[in-house]
DNA sequence: AAGAATGTTATGTA
DNA sequence: CTACATAACATTCT
C-alpha cells in the first residue's frame, strides 16, 4: 500500500512505541524462521529509508521489511488479539502491539546488509541529507521518460505511483517528456514541490495535492477529491479531462493541458 | 465476487 | 547494453 511518507509514518511511530521490552510471537508462514530468532529481543532503533523500514535489534541484527502493494501494519492496543493466520511478525511495546500482513520483504540481516540495501537507492528526499543533485544528474542525462525514471527507486526513493502523477502535475511537467529534455527550473520546483508534498503526507498519512473546500471536513472526502489528476475524470484546476495510460508498467494520470506533451 | 491496488523482482523482447 | 513490457507474488477492499 505505501509510497515513502508510510514507510517514514511507520519509523517514527515504532521508534516510539516498540521501545522497551519487546517480544516475538507467534512468528508464522514464509518469515517464521527469522522472526523466530528474535523471540525476547529488544528493538534499539527504527529507520526508514524511501519505502523500506530497518528494524534493529539488541544482538545486532537488523530486521529488514517492505511492504510492497499489499503489505501494512495491524496496530493494537490492550487488549491484543491472538495474530490472525497472516500475521508474519508480531512486535510487542509498551502499550503498543505491531503485526505486519502480507510484506514483499521481511528479513533478517546484518549492518552491512542494511548497506547493501540503502546502496541500491536513490536520495530520499524525506531524509536530511537527501542529494538533489544526484537526483538531477539521473534525470538530466537519461532519454528515458520523466515518468519512468520517477519510479526506479535507485533514481529517487520513495515515489509511488500517485506521487508521481501528483508532483510531475504540480510542477506542470508531462510525464512523457525525456529526462534530458527537462529544464532545470522545471526540475528544481518539481524537487521543491515533492519534498512538500512528502512530508504533509507524512503528518496526515495521506497523499494531498489540493486543499479541501472551505468548512468542509478532509475525513469524510474521497481520495480523488484531494488530488489534481490520479484517479480523477477530469484535472481538478482547469476540469480538462484527464489521460490515464501505462508508463513504466503502471498506469500515469496527467492533464494534457496543464502538462503540455513535448513537441 | 472478480478485479484493482500508494510495489518489487525476474524474465522477455526489440 | 538499453529501455521498455509482462508475469508472478500476496492480501484487502470494493
Amino acid at each position: 500500500m505505501p509510497e515513502g511518507h508510510l514507510a517514514h509514518r511507520y519509523a517514527r511511530e515504532h521508534a516510539r512505541g516498540l521501545a522497551g521490552r519487546i517480544a516475538v510471537a507467534s512468528p508464522q508462514g514464509r518469515f517464521a524462521v527469522e522472526a523466530a530468532a528474535l523471540d525476547g529481543r529488544r528493538i534499539e532503533g527504527v529507520e526508514a529509508y524511501g519505502k523500506h523500514l530497518f528494524y534493529s535489534w539488541d544482538d545486532t541484527s537488523v530486521v529488514h521489511v517492505h511492504l510492497g502493494l499489499v503489505g501494512t501494519f495491524l496496530h493494537h492496543r490492550v487488549p491484543v488479539p491472538d495474530p490472525r493466520g497472516q500475521v508474519r511478525l508480531r512486535m510487542v511495546g509498551d502499550g503498543l502491539t505491531v503485526d505486519l500482513v502480507a510484506p514483499a520483504r521481511c528479513e533478517r540481516i546484518d549492518p552491512a546488509g542494511r548497506d547493501r540495501v540503502v546502496e541500491r537507492l536513490g536520495p530520499d528526499p524525506l531524509r536530511g541529507d537527501a542529494d538533489a543533485e544526484a537526483v538531477w544528474q539521473r534525470i538530466h542525462r537519461s532519454r528515458s521518460p520523466i515518468g519512468a525514471l520517477l519510479l526506479d527507486q535507485s533514481v529517487v526513493a520513495g515515489l509511488g505511483n500517485v506521487l508521481r502523477s501528483e508532483t510531475l502535475h504540480i510542477a506542470g511537467i508531462s510525464p512523457t517528456r525525456p529526462g534530458d529534455q527537462v529544464a532545470r527550473a522545471d526540475f528544481d520546483r518539481w524537487w521543491h514541490v515533492l519534498g512538500e508534498t512528502m512530508r504533509r503526507a507524512t503528518a496526515t498519512g495521506r497523499i494531498t495535492t489540493v486543499d479541501p473546500p472551505a468548512g468542509t471536513d478532509p475525513e469524510g472526502l474521497a481520495d480523488s477529491d484531494l488530488r489534481r489528476v490520479y484517479k480523477r475524470e477530469r484535472c481538478a484546476r482547469c476540469g480538462t479531462v484527464v489521460q490515464r495510460w501505462a508508463l513504466a508498467g503502471r498506469d500515469v494520470h496527467a492533464c494534457p493541458a496543464c502538462q503540455p506533451p513535448p513537441r
